[in-house]
DNA sequence: TGACAACACGAACGGTCGTGCTATTTTGAG
DNA sequence: CTCAAAATAGCACGACCGTTCGTGTTGTCA
C-alpha cells in the first residue's frame, strides 16, 4: 500500500472515531489535523472538500458495518441464526472502541435527515442497503421454515431497526447499564411473534 | 407581557423551527438574528449565551410537547385509550409545522449523547421525564385492566419510545410515505401484545 | 542514482463563530 | 410629561472555519 492510502486511512479511522462522537458536521479539518500530527493543508488535499470527507468516512463506516455485523452472519446457518447473529453483532459493533461514539449510521441518520447535498444522498444509499440486508435475512428466515409464511418482511425489519435506535438513546443518553439485556428481551419478543 | 418577553418567544419560536431542522449544535446567533430581524448583540442579549439559547429551545420544546402530546391525551378515559391518544399525538407533533424538522427529542438524543455539559443534562432531564410519562400511562392502562397485569412497563414504554425513533427515520430519512401506515402497524401489535 | 510524481507544509484568504463592551433607543410606571 | 429601567444596536475582539496557493520534501520506479 503506497505511503498516501496509508495516511488516508489512518486520518479516517480517526475521523470515524471523531465523527460517532460529534456527528459528521462535527468534524473540523483543522482538529482533525492536529489529532493525526499534520498540516491542515496535507490532510486537507487527501479529499478535496469537506463533504468529500464526510463521504470517505461514511464509505468506511458502511465497510466496516459489513465487516463486522454481515460478514460474520453468513457464515451461520441460514434462517434465525443468522438473525440473531445480525442483531448480537449490532449491538457489539455499536459498543466497538472504532466507534467510541456508537453505531455512526443511527446518529448520522438524524443528523442529516434535513441537510440536503451529497453527503445525505449518500448515507441513504448506505443505510437503506443495510435496511435492505436486514430484509433479506428475515426473508430468508421465512424460506428456511423459522418465521411465519405470512410475516410482513418491511414491518419486521422497521421493528427491528427501531429497537437498535432505542438501543442507543437507551445506552447512550441514558447510560443505562441493563440497556443490552432490554434491547435483548425486545427482540427477543420480537422474534416470538415472527417465529411459525 | 412586557415587550422583552414577547420579543424573547418571537425569537425562541424561531429557534425551535431551526433546531428541528440542524439540530441544537446547528443553532447560529449570527443567522438567527438575521432570520427575526434584530442584531447579534441585540439577540444575544437575551440569552447570555449560546447554551443559555439552547436551553431555552429545550424548554420551550418540552412546554410545547406537553401541550400538543400529553394534555389533549389526559382529556380522555384512563387506559389504553390514553396510550393511543398519546401515541398518535405524539406522530401529530412530529409532523407539525412548529418543528419542520420533526421532534426535536428524537434528534437531540443523537446529537448530544457524548456532548457533556449542561444542555446535554438539561436533555437528559426532560426526555426522561417524558419517558416517565409513557411508562405512567401504560401503567394506568394495567390499573384498568386493558393491559395484562403481568407486562413490563419499562419494556413497553422502551418499545413505544423506539418505534418514535423509527418512525423518524422513515418519515424524515427515507422520506417513506407510508412511514404513518408502517409505525401504526407496529404500534397495534405492540398493544395487542399488552392487552389482557 | 536520477527523474518525476506524489505528498505534505506554511501562510494567507474571506467568512463566520460566540462574546464582550458602550451607546442609543424604546418602554412603561409615577 | 418625566425619567429610570429595559431593550436593542453598533462595533470590535480573538478564535476558528473551509479553502487556495506556491513551495519544499519525500517516496517510487526506470
Amino acid at each position: 500500500m503506497s505511503k498516501g492510502k496509508q495516511t488516508r486511512d489512518h486520518i479516517l479511522l480517526k475521523a470515524l472515531s471523531e465523527a460517532s462522537r460529534f456527528g459528521l458536521e462535527g468534524l473540523s479539518i483543522g482538529t482533525l489535523a492536529r489529532d493525526v500530527g499534520m498540516s491542515k493543508s496535507g490532510l486537507f488535499a487527501h479529499f478535496g472538500s469537506k463533504s468529500g470527507l464526510q463521504n470517505s468516512v461514511v464509505q468506511l463506516a458502511s465497510d466496516l458495518f459489513v465487516d463486522a455485523v454481515f460478514r460474520p452472519a453468513v457464515k451461520l446457518p441460514p434462517g434465525e441464526p443468522r438473525v440473531q447473529a445480525m442483531f448480537d453483532n449490532w449491538i457489539a459493533w455499536a459498543s466497538s472502541p472504532t466507534v467510541p461514539g456508537g453505531c455512526l449510521f443511527m446518529s448520522s441518520s438524524f443528523e442529516f435527515d434535513d441537510r440536503p447535498g451529497p453527503v445525505r444522498d449518500n448515507l441513504v444509499v448506505q443505510i437503506s442497503q443495510l435496511h435492505d440486508t436486514l430484509k433479506r435475512a428475515t426473508a430468508i428466515a421465512i424460506e428456511e421454515g423459522h418465521f411465519r409464511s405470512d410475516l410482513d418482511i418491511s414491518q419486521f425489519a422497521f421493528q427491528w431497526h427501531s429497537l437498535m435506535l432505542g438501543f442507543h438513546v437507551q445506552a447512550r443518553l441514558f447510560r443505562a447499564p441493563n440497556a443490552n439485556n432490554v434491547v435483548g428481551r425486545a427482540f427477543e419478543s420480537l422474534l416470538a411473534t415472527a417465529r411459525s
